[in-house]
Parts: structure tokens; sequence; C-alpha cells
DNA sequence: CCCAAATAGTTTCATATGAAACTATTTGCC
DNA sequence: GGCAAATAGTTTCATATGAAACTATTTGGG
């Protein structure tokens, strides 16, 4: 005779999606931000707005705040602290007076190109344990899953 | 005739593993807290100690911190404003004076109960994204980069 | 052209967090 | 058996963080 009772939904938390890819994403951020900070004293947020400066010089506050997905708070913040360690400038906008245009300096750079090698050695160490067909897969889920996460989960 | 120059590293914050994978695991932690956080007046520590505690009553406070990945003290925390709520208790054990036992009140596990069904449906939400054959591969391709993490980047 | 609403960015304040120091208990070795 | 070292958990203190209020500037409708 079949149970009456409907079972208690449990949750495995080894095998929980959202928990995996936070403890791994932790991981991976923390290995990461261990080198910068102690080389450098940088924090996340900092590293944050420099790696999107390196790329893109020029960006404003709100455009950095879109591109690193922070908030507008902790960008303002880390841009002052990377201004008084003179590794960000800043620049009046000739059009709006709001706005400021920001790009890291001599010094800012420097650090910049001694940062991006060792974050991608560190992605590649890790992405290591795949084989090429797998990082080509896992690439493209990845992609689909943020895609996803996008539409149905917006921040805020 | 070949450039001299070696190119400057750069990076490509939309192609960067860890960036993404920070990207998406927060945007989907974000989701399901919002919901236990609204509902319940939750925190992520308190809500990562009560599914532990859901899926194994009887973990002591160290025990808890690893299997959640979180620090002691943020777990001592959040067992003192858990215990506050009657979410959960505290037993003595019988042989070992400075451990004590965890487990969910009745309260407690009725919350567990309600937040448990919401949680699987989040992250089913998230990966119908992909087929039933892209899900299992997504999966151990996670089990492997989990597994290579642990090993190449310790916590601390 | 003027003023209300929108936008960029900063500051304030209350709370969250992490490292280090602390208390209490147990373990292990002489 | 007794004491130094280890372990479980809490508290303290200094800093990080986020929400909301604030300033300055620009935009757009009447």
């Amino acid at each position: 005779m079949p149970s009456e009772a409907q079972a208690l939904a449990r949750l495995d938390l080894d095998r929980f999606m959202p928990y995996r890819l936070s403890v791994l994403s932790n991981r991976v951020s923390g290995a990461i931000a261990r080198h910068y900070s102690e080389r450098f004293g940088l924090s996340i947020p900092e590293w944050r707005v420099m790696a999107v400066l390196g790329d893109t010089p020029g960006l404003s506050a709100r455009d950095v705040a879109i591109r690193t997905a922070m908030d507008k708070v902790q960008v303002s913040r880390a841009v002052a602290s990377l201004m008084r360690a003179r590794r960000v400038a800043r620049a009046e906008d000739a059009k709006d007076g709001r706005i400021t245009r920001l790009s890291l300096t001599r010094q800012g750079t420097a650090i910049y190109h001694e940062i991006v090698p060792l974050a991608l050695h560190l992605e590649d160490l890790l992405l290591s344990a795949l084989g090429a067909d797998e990082r080509r897969t896992f690439d493209r889920l990845m992609d689909k899953l943020a895609r996803q996460a996008r539409l149905l989960m917006p921040p805020a």
C-alpha cells in the first residue's frame, strides 16, 4: 500500500548548485585576492575598479559600477582610496559636469600589468582540471546559466 | 616583419571565469536570500546554519562551520540569534563539556520545510536553462573544478 | 526660459564582519 | 595524576558595508 504522507523536502547542501557555486567562487576569488592584497594592499572592490579601468580607461563611476556589478557607493569608496594611493586619476567631463572620467595612473597601470598575468595564471590553474573540450563546454554552459540568471534573478 | 614588443596581458572581465562565477553565484544566492529574508527575517549565515541542521541535527558548532564553509565566529553569531528567535536549540554533549549539540526547534523545522522547496524551485529555475544532458555535464564539471580548487586554493 | 524630475556621485549612520584576545574544557605526555 | 598544549566557543574591537539622505548638475516639458 502506498504511503499517504508526502515526504518532506530535504536539502543536500553538497548537491545544491547555488551552494556549490558559492563555495567555488569564494575559494577562487579568495585565492586571487590573497595575492593582490598581500602584494599591493588592494581590497577586492579596489581591484575590480582597476581591472575595468585597465581594460577600458575613461569610464565614469557609473560605467564602472555597471561593468563590475558593484553599487555606486562601493565604487565611490574604492575610487576615493585608489586616488589617495595615486593609482587612479580623475578628469572632468567636457560636456557633463556631474560626470568624472576615471583612468589608471602610470603607477596604477604598472600594478595592473603585474596582477593580470597572475590572475590569468590562477584561472588557468583552476581550469587545468578540465580538458580542452570540457573547458569549451563549461564556458558555454556558464553563458547559458548567466543569461538565465540575468533574466530571472535581477539584482536588488 | 614580426613585432618585437611582447604584448602586455589584458583582462577581459566578461570572459574571466572567476569573475563570471562570482556574478552568477551572487545573483542566485541573492535571489534565494531575498525570499527567506523577506519572509522570515533570516540572514544568509542564519539560513546556512538552519540548512545543515535541518539535514543533520545534532552537529556541533564546529561541524556546522566545516559543512557550511563559514568560520566559527560567524557560526557562533548566527546560532546566538537563531536561539534568541527560538529556531535553534542547544544541548550539552554527554562526553565533552566544550561541545554543544545543535538542532532545529519545532518552529525552526517548520521554517526549514517551508524554505527548502523554494530553494529547490529556484535552483531548478536556473538549471532549466540547460537540457538534461547538459545538466549532468555541468554537475560533473563543477565537481572537477571544486576538487581542483580544494586542492590548490585552500581557504585562509 | 524656468522649474520639477532625473542623474552622478558623496556622506552619514547604523549594522555586519573578521581578526585577535579571551574563557572553559579536554587531551596527552612525562 | 598534573600540567602544557590543543580545542570549542564567545567577546571585543576596529573596519567594511549598504541603505538612505544629501549635494550638484543636467534634462525635459510647459
